[in-house]
DNA sequence: CACGCACGC
DNA sequence: GCGTGCGTG
């Protein structure tokens, strides 16, 4: 639909899309490309284009690389040599959709649905005008404004220097120079900084003690290379340990190419053939003995003898020693000879010391210098000042050395190894600024004082850095590029999760911050065009409205019904004495300010921490999280977690037997269904392996409850998209988020635009989805500039 | 390319 | 639990 559109050709919508087919068939396939589907389910794969029309991408020294790319369209269509080869391919292409589709067709067909209605029905009735609705949102997209994003972005990166800045002149006091050039977006950096020496949980292998990491020399300050400087300089000074094996001195030879010592081999006479090392040990030799008088330096290397003839000949060449004649032992007798003159000559030198300084002991590199600066040897010359030219150029790495603190870790990744979370360094931090202080587990670790407080700062920076970086490459600059000529950025929609919500691409609009957390307040940049205003609406704890209904829970019915906090109503119901205290009038569950303050303490600030808990267990819920996540969360053991669920099943047991009825119809059938009668196959839940049961178990319960609100949430956006009213006041629909929807629209009919969205969403009721026992709440608000106003 | 981490519901 | 996307090594 879209690159008809693009074409100026605007189709109202689709006959059919093969991928939804293929996904309201079955969820659980890993593919849904016209070639897999086409492979699969007709036996005739589609071959892609990149097989057909690919080019391999040239390396750079003209041989073909592994890399094929698909050279563009409008060449394949117009070029002659590809011309007839694209149209064929079109038409198959046409051709294996359509055949696809009946495919999909008669097998949809065969899947009932609800009454005597089948799948294919279903597709008709909701699905499909569904994929067209989301091409329109697609094509609408949302406007962005990008001056305030780049504002924001400034902001932000201001932000996150001054927190690398204080950490890392904090970690200066424990890593020297090292710290300066640490790379705080490295989780690797980090993780082997705090925890390095601990073990992993799951290998059991104690983790690296210290980590080099080689860093580009354009990421590391000049404050940071002044300071490896300093401590070089330091280090050099220091004045050596006995006992300690120094380390063989570098010198030139060790830096020369292969191919530039066996010129200096040639040059020198030597034999020329051997490994590197032997050439370098050679040329050692040879230097040494050409300064040495001493008489042991029999030990340089005689090779003369495994030398060929005319490698002979050319040894004597460079020395001005005459051939002619001779034989291959004549050759090497005056090559010795030449060597026991050269030694008796530094012998002499040596017997004055004070005619000649240079005859006390002389390193290779002096030696080398030496020899260029008497020397007439261009080759030598030439290639110590390629080498002297690339040690005077700065490192394109530097090596950044990382030493463990040694802490304990009390988080660990999937691989098992120490884990460094935000929500481990905050438990490291504490809030340092609070009035008093109020220091994480670092302070110790510090003891206590001004190195713990200093310590408590320094990792309050670290948990901003993270998040600040997501923040600019996520959201900030990323939807600045993102966005079109007319400053809107148009997502990509797709019908692709396992329980039939949709996801969000290019953008992920269903990511932006959350109002509560938006400290850049990311959400103002998404805006109403002029003149226009914004509808923000969402359901309130749609997915627990589901279950109420689904499982017929009077608990959870009536707490709905009775309207009010759902999480203070959830506490009470898990904790006996949360229940007395409110039925001895010690606190009240609700409270209408309205009229002034509340007499006795609420529950919600009497009971925080309870209710606190009974609201992220209602999200688990809804989300479908295991005991061994809620744990993880919590920081607590697993059977911990394991009794607060219970005490959420405990005060719900209708829902306890409702999963257990629903499990079992997975072990029996191998599916589960949503609201709607979506089916979604779960193959595992009659498989033996046990890791596999649990999660297909776990996914049967969960997604008629997730799949089920993404079903509420499709038809209401059905019915908003198809509101005449909505399209006679001129509101359009414009991105969903889940549970939320945004429409924009003309201020001047805001009012009655909101109160039909209200109405479709509370009533989305169609053939398929019966009416909830439980009715749907629906908060928001109109006349919004932008979106982080709507809260 | 696997992994860890961040964001959302 | 379900997603997307980025940076690192």
């Amino acid at each position: 639909r879209h690159v008809l559109w693009n074409g100026g050709i605007d189709v109202l919508g689709f006959g059919g899309d093969t991928m939804h087919m293929a996904r309201l068939s079955d969820t659980g396939r890993m593919k849904y490309s016209l070639e897999s589907l086409t492979e699969d389910l007709l036996g005739q794969r589609k071959v892609p284009m990149k097989e057909i029309f690919g080019e391999h991408r040239l390396r750079k020294d003209g041989s073909e690389g592994a890399l094929v790319d698909l050279p563009p369209i409008e060449r394949l269509q117009r070029e002659l040599k590809s011309r007839e080869n694209f149209i064929r391919y079109s038409a198959f292409d046409a051709k294996s959709t359509y055949n696809l589709y009946m495919h999909l067709k008669d097998r949809l067909l065969t899947m009932s649905w609800v009454k005597d209605l089948n799948l294919m029905d279903y597709y008709h009735m909701h699905m499909r005008p569904f994929g067209e609705l989301l091409t329109d949102l697609e094509r609408r997209g949302m406007l962005v404004a990008k001056d305030y994003l780049a504002d924001v972005e400034q902001q932000a990166r201001e932000d996150r220097r001054g927190h690398v800045q204080a950490f890392r002149q904090w970690a200066f006091k424990y890593l020297g120079a090292d710290a300066l050039a640490m790379n705080l977006a490295s989780s690797k950096q980090l993780t082997t900084f705090l925890f390095g020496g601990s073990m992993n949980m799951k290998t059991k292998e104690p983790t690296e003690v210290e980590n080099v990491f080689k860093m580009p020399r354009a990421d590391i300050s000049d404050e940071a290379m002044e300071a490896y400087r300093e401590r070089d300089a330091q280090l050099k000074a220091l004045p050596r340990d006995d006992g300690e094996v120094d380390e063989p001195e570098m010198d030139e030879f060790d830096q020369m190419k292969a191919g530039e010592l066996k010129v200096l081999c040639k040059e020198y006479g030597l034999k020329v053939s051997g490994k590197k090392a032997e050439l370098q040990q050679r040329l050692r030799g040879h230097f040494q003995l050409m300064a040495s008088s001493d008489s042991t330096s029999d030990s340089v290397i005689d090779d003369y003898k495994s030398m060929s003839v005319q490698d002979l000949r050319d040894a004597c060449k460079a020395r001005s020693i005459e051939t002619k004649g001779k034989k291959k032992n004549d050759l090497i007798k005056d090559l010795r000879d030449d060597d026991s003159f050269a030694r008796e000559i530094s012998a002499e030198i040596m017997k004055n010391p004070q005619k000649d300084s240079s005859a006390t002991y002389r390193t290779i590199s002096e030696l080398l210098e030496e020899a260029v600066d008497t020397g007439e040897n261009d080759a030598l010359k030439n290639i110590l000042a390629g080498i002297r030219e690339k040690n005077a150029e700065e490192p394109k790495y530097v090596d950044v050395t990382i030493k463990s603190l040694g802490m304990e870790p009390d988080k660990f990744t999937v691989g098992g190894a120490p884990s460094a979370t935000a929500d481990v360094l905050r438990k490291l931090a504490g809030d340092p600024f609070a009035d008093p202080p109020n220091y994480g587990r670092a302070y110790e670790f510090f003891g206590g004082g001004q190195e713990g407080h200093d310590a408590c700062v320094a990792f309050f920076s670290l948990t901003a850095i993270g998040s600040i970086d997501t923040m600019i490459a996520n959201f900030l600059t990323s939807l600045q590029t993102l966005a079109d000529h007319q400053k809107r950025v148009h997502c990509s929609l797709n019908i692709n999760t396992e329980t039939g919500r949709l996801s969000s691409r290019k953008p992920n609009m269903q990511n932006q911050p959350a109002l509560e957390k938006d400290k850049y307040k990311i959400r103002q940049a998404f805006k109403a065009s002029a003149g226009n205003r914004l509808i923000v609406a969402d359901y309130g704890q749609l997915e627990l409205r589901l279950l109420a209904s689904m499982t017929d829970c009077t608990s959870m019915i009536e707490a709905f019904e009775a309207g009010g906090d759902f999480h203070s109503r959830t506490a009470l119901g898990m904790f006996k004495y949360i229940q007395d205290a409110v039925e001895n009038g010690e606190c009240l569950l609700e409270w209408d300010y309205g009229e002034g303050e509340p007499p006795k303490p609420m529950l919600k600030d009497l009971y925080a921490s309870e209710r606190r808990k009974a609201k992220t267990l209602n999200f688990s819920i809804a989300y479908g999280k295991t005991s061994h996540g809620l744990s993880q969360d919590w920081g607590v053991s697993q059977q911990e977690a394991d009794a607060m669920l219970q005490a959420w099943y405990d005060s719900r047991p209708e829902v306890e037997k409702w999963q257990k009825e629903t499990k079992a119809t997975a072990k029996k059938y191998g599916l589960t269904r949503t609201l709607m009668g979506r089916y979604r196959h779960l193959p595992h839940a009659k498989e033996k392996n046990m890791k596999m049961l649990g999660h297909a178990l776990r996914a049967s319960i969960n997604t008629p409850i997730q799949g089920g609100a993404a079903d509420v949430a499709m038809m209401a956006m059905l019915k908003i998209n198809n509101s005449e009213l909505l399209k006679k006041l001129g509101w359009i629909l414009l991105m969903q988020v889940h549970d939320e929807v945004i429409l924009e629209g003309p201020e001047e009919t805001s009012e009655e635009a909101f109160e039909e969205v209200l109405k479709c969403m509370q009533n989305p009721w169609v053939l398929g989805l019966d009416k909830t026992k439980v009715p749907l709440l629906v908060d928001g608000s109109c006349v919004h500039d932008n979106w982080y106003d709507a809260k």
